[in-house]
DNA sequence: CAAATAAAATTGCATATACAAATTATGGGC
DNA sequence: GCCCATAATTTGTATATGCAATTTTATTTG
């Protein structure tokens, strides 16, 4: 099977060029330091994510936070679940609308604090492979289209 | 429950600069858009990503493939019998030690070429999103660390 | 050549992710 | 007050991901 020169081309078109493919391998590189540095607290980065984005806000309902982490309900829905029965979460009708309340417990909360040190280190580490200019590129993407409106 | 100082000041100190935090949630809307654009041939983004990479290469070793993607064996392992399964990849013993040799077949040559102008679009709409310093530090990127011995 | 060892691959388990479908709860209309 | 339309949540299903343990396979050693 001798590829035409053509699909040569398309193949290292995607290869050289994809922007999924290299987000989504960073996304791996970085992820495995950050789950490896908050392993021992048991705790994902993912989860810690969202506790974070919870704190932010104070106080948020499910809806926001969707909208804000450009994450699917469902996921949401189960990832609340689980900080839910590792007590780090409430999760709680708001009293308006169907939508959920959703805020820190003093157990979440201990466990961001406890786990700040090392959350440190982990940044670090991923800076440092990512480079200056990578890293502070991703922090300013931040207060454009993505997370401007997380701090409150 | 009233946070201290201190406490608020790790949040927006992890919420505004998290390297993680802002992979993850890129990913996650990058990784939607590509996986619309496919979403009529069957295929998702992660899934052309490694066809890609093997077709890159012409024939790999799984060894290879992890080490250049940074993917766990197993998670290769299942994501190549899918595609195997849908007829895109080709994996055998490879002849030499235990190691599997894996390439792409004449139908994920196929598949390749009809989807890579939906591809294109995709990469067209994420480069706009990201913004073009973004866009073109992420393929920079592939040329350092990650992927850069991809093609052959 | 058979047993031991080493390395690769797979399987079990858990979380992350999203789409589609079903469920539920809200609020409005009659 | 009850039913209906609507919007939010949850559940079902499938892929993605990685760690730990197991299985398989190949090479080395006795």
């Amino acid at each position: 099977m001798k590829p035409t020169a053509e699909f040569q081309k398309m193949v290292n078109s995607i290869a050289a060029n994809c922007l999924s493919v290299r987000l989504r391998l960073m996304n791996r590189m970085v992820g495995a330091i950050y789950d490896e540095a908050l392993r021992i607290h048991g705790i994902k980065a993912s989860q810690l994510n969202i506790l974070v984005a919870v704190s932010a806000f104070g106080r948020v309902n499910s809806r926001q936070l969707c909208q804000v982490l450009h994450m699917d309900p469902s996921t949401l829905s189960r990832a609340a679940g689980r900080l839910k029965k590792s007590g780090w979460l409430q999760v709680q009708p708001s009293g308006e609308g169907k939508i959920l309340k959703i805020e820190v417990t003093r157990e979440g909360v201990k466990k961001i604090e406890r786990v700040y040190p090392d959350w440190k280190k982990a940044q670090a580490k991923a800076a440092e492979i990512l480079g200056p200019s990578m890293s502070e590129m991703l922090v300013a993407s931040g207060n454009k289209h993505l997370l401007g409106g997380m701090t409150r």
